[in-house]
DNA sequence: TTAATAATTGAACCATCGTTCAATTCTACA
DNA sequence: TGTAGAATTGAACGATGGTTCAATTATTAA
């Protein structure tokens, strides 16, 4: 009885993997969609199409549009927070964090496997799931002007404006979505390091001033 | 009888101007809606409203949404292009040159009572409206390249990758409309100028290395 | 093997949106 | 003043897209 009881727990445990494999499988069709076509354009039936489901089934797994957009943003920003507190380990100077963390920013956007869409606008996402997204969203930028500040704090950097600066920083690395082409000569990897390495070299200023 | 036709010439003239200036007033209504809300989630009706006329209206001066887009892009564009241009007659060094035309590409998206729209995306636009629209970006990004580029030869800059830093400045200048605050403390002209010198100073490199 | 439940399908439904249209009003001209 | 044509209206139309649903198939457990 109790062996039968633990065998059905076990095959709860795969039951449960399972549909959270489609879940992830779902999420990713969608991030794909999005990146190609933008939320707004990107339809229900094309997403179910590149996860080879059926439209309807796509409601199975997630309340709508709006939560399989919520939930793709929620995982690209946690990748960028995962970035940004690994960045809090490196060895190195606050530039070579901070070079990590925009690295990891450009990658995730135009990672073509998992097709982020955290650059995408969260007016499409209506009242609390947007709160979450915003909150995630402020934390982040939160701590990459924090690392903008402390290069300034210890004289790597130069800024008096970080609030803006650092959004400029952003709007560079999100705006690569719009022009990168994947079948272009340069690699993801190779678009982060150059633009990250311009960037960086905006706030250490011109020492001959 | 000669009068008579002068007469209806003038008159002529003066009704053809008053439909040339309602369709400006409708391409500044659209702009701010379009601003608002994206191309795409942006409605005719709303368009219409903005502009204080019916929507069936619109289509006495379109030939559709697209084309509306289209002029207000075209507009937008040839604001810039006019600033590319005049940076050409400036006094100065290429950093001077290029500030006047960052900042200028900066008030130009921020601009309230203009709302441009150039930096939508052009996938909204059908065939041959594509094409002239495409064609003068380009023209804009080339002439932006070009600056950045004759900074590199004159020793100003030190840029290896004028195609991929042109584009990360377009990028960081394009998604300040994202997230400019028109009720906030700084002026459009203020965050030009700040995220301009910023921008400029990841150019001139570091010559400390 | 059977039954219960989950997963899946794909068409239908309803709301929305771009566009058209018949009717009305306005303007310009004779 | 009357007429022709332009401008305008706002509802209707057809297409689209998010979502629901009845029916079917697959899976799991007894």
């Amino acid at each position: 009885m109790v062996q039968l009881l633990n065998n059905r727990s076990n095959s709860g445990d795969r039951v449960r993997r399972r549909a959270e494999g489609r879940r992830q499988e779902i999420l990713r069709a969608a991030a794909r969609v999005f990146r190609r076509r933008g939320f707004d354009t990107a339809g229900m039936r094309e997403i179910a199409e590149e996860a080879d489901l059926s439209p309807g089934n796509l409601y199975h797994y997630f309340n709508g549009k709006h939560e399989i957009l919520y939930f793709c943003q929620d995982r690209a920003l946690d990748t960028m927070l995962n970035a940004l507190d690994r960045s809090g380990t490196c060895a190195g100077t606050v530039a070579d964090r901070l070079t990590f963390v925009l690295t990891a920013h450009v990658r995730c956007i135009l990672d073509d496997m998992e097709g982020a869409a955290a650059h995408l606008a969260v007016d499409a996402l209506p009242g609390e799931l947007r709160g979450h997204i915003v909150a995630k969203r402020d934390r982040y930028e939160s701590g990459v002007r924090k690392l903008v500040e402390e290069g300034g704090q210890n004289g790597e950097f130069q800024v008096r404006e970080p609030v803006i600066i650092t959004r400029a920083i952003l709007g560079s690395l999100n705006w690569t979505a719009q022009w990168f082409d994947p079948e272009g000569r340069k690699a993801p990897g190779d678009v982060a390091e150059i633009i990250a390495a311009y960037l960086i070299r905006g706030l250490k200023g011109d020492t001959r001033a």
